[in-house]
DNA sequence: AAAAAAGTATGATTTATATCAGGTTTTGAG
DNA sequence: CTCAAAACCTGATATAAATCATACTTTTTT
């Protein structure tokens, strides 16, 4: 694991309003990592002594059930911050944290954390902030990748908000890459259906798919599957 | 709406580590209403002036999403709070409130919470525990209905989950009963289907439905059904 | 460069769920 | 108590999605 000291503040988006007295006291006692593509950072139950803010890359939170189901629960990109909730109830992490891409993240010590929540209200505040908008993602997630519709519909959500949230380069490829096996929990199907729909989106004329990259045609098309 | 004076403190299940002082001066500005059946407490994006704080009765969270489907996303008892978002955020309400059974609220001022949220660090770090507890809740949930698994998974959580949270009488009868047409959306189905699964839950021996109450029989045949 | 492994693709079959067009029971207002 | 409205139920049919067996492609390892 590379590391080295953290440049800027700016990557504590879900920080705004942090002091910037603050936040430089806070990153002197951070420091920044890199880690590869597939790695787990966290595990569910794990306890924590960091918290981590991404800086770069793209992560994603999941839970496995009883009966070893993997439930995806939510994304993560560039100023997003993992395991507040677990370093504020100083219990185990609820989920666990998966990095989907090579992800570069900025490693604060949870003590330091402590010690400002109690000492900063201003820092107190961004935090339930943060939280209050954790909930907002929850209920957001939930509409889109509905129980509702049916599943053309929640593959045309899931490429809308990959795109939407990671981007696509300038042929439209998707920056971030899923496994068919890994889209498949997200939207609670199998495999197979995912790759027998994205090839009826394909004959759409919806999206491309060439080594198995996705290149996005048509986002408006995209957008009329999900009425 | 027939008012009166809040009597104690213990509904305030969401704010356990409230100083007791702090509790009386919040209660003494606050009134206690009950709300009939069916009532819509507040409305998606409707700026509220309240929290409120459930002391008997039940309610849901609901949003609608572009097409005009409802999806419901918590069931709320006795001791849970409504309104912390929007109280702190100063918007609008990100959901709907509706009463499914008659139900007691305590009200309290948003500028009384406000302010004892601003002078009160104890309180402040309630409301960061009440929040932290909603997106594990709103977790649990999309566990629990998650779309992996089949609409006789989902009926049989549903089941368990009302018979955990509101309770059934000696005779097993559920004490809030939900319409078909509610039940539905949290399963993301028809009410027809949802009723065709209930005779076979019947068929079973899991449940009885008489003048379409809903009585649970196998409690252990519903958990064995979640598996 | 070849072999192995991991990931992707196909399409037929089976099962689960949606939908529809009715009919029946329950509830609540007058 | 009566009647209309609302809620509930039925079962057949149509559609969506799961599953399975198999084969191909790409990536990684040696």
């Amino acid at each position: 694991m590379e590391t080295y000291k953290a440049l800027n503040a700016e990557q504590l988006k879900d920080f705004e309003a942090l002091s910037e007295v603050a936040k430089k006291e806070l990153l002197a006692s951070s420091e920044s990592i890199i880690i590869p593509k597939g790695t787990l950072l966290f595990e569910e139950n794990e306890p924590l002594t960091k918290l981590y803010s991404i800086e770069k890359g793209a992560c994603k939170f999941s839970k496995v059930d009883s009966s070893g189901q993997e439930h995806i629960l939510r994304f993560l990109g560039a100023g997003e911050v993992m395991g507040k909730r677990a370093v504020w109830t100083q219990e185990g992490a609820k989920v666990s944290a998966t990095a989907l891409t090579e992800t570069q993240l900025c490693c604060f010590d949870k003590d330091a954390i402590l010690k400002h929540l109690e000492k900063n209200p201003k820092f107190c505040r961004d935090f339930l902030d943060a939280l209050v908008e954790d909930v907002n993602i929850n209920e957001h997630i939930r509409m889109i990748f509905c129980i509702h519709k049916g599943i053309k519909y929640r593959l045309a959500q899931l490429l809308l908000y990959l795109l939407d949230k990671f981007g696509a380069d300038e042929k439209g490829k998707l920056r971030v890459r899923l496994k068919r096996e890994d889209m498949a929990p997200v939207l609670g199907t199998s495999q197979e259906y995912i790759i027998n729909l994205l090839k009826s989106f394909k004959n759409f004329g919806l999206i491309d798919v060439i080594k198995s990259e996705i290149y996005i045609q048509s986002q408006a098309g995209l957008i009329e599957m999900t009425r």
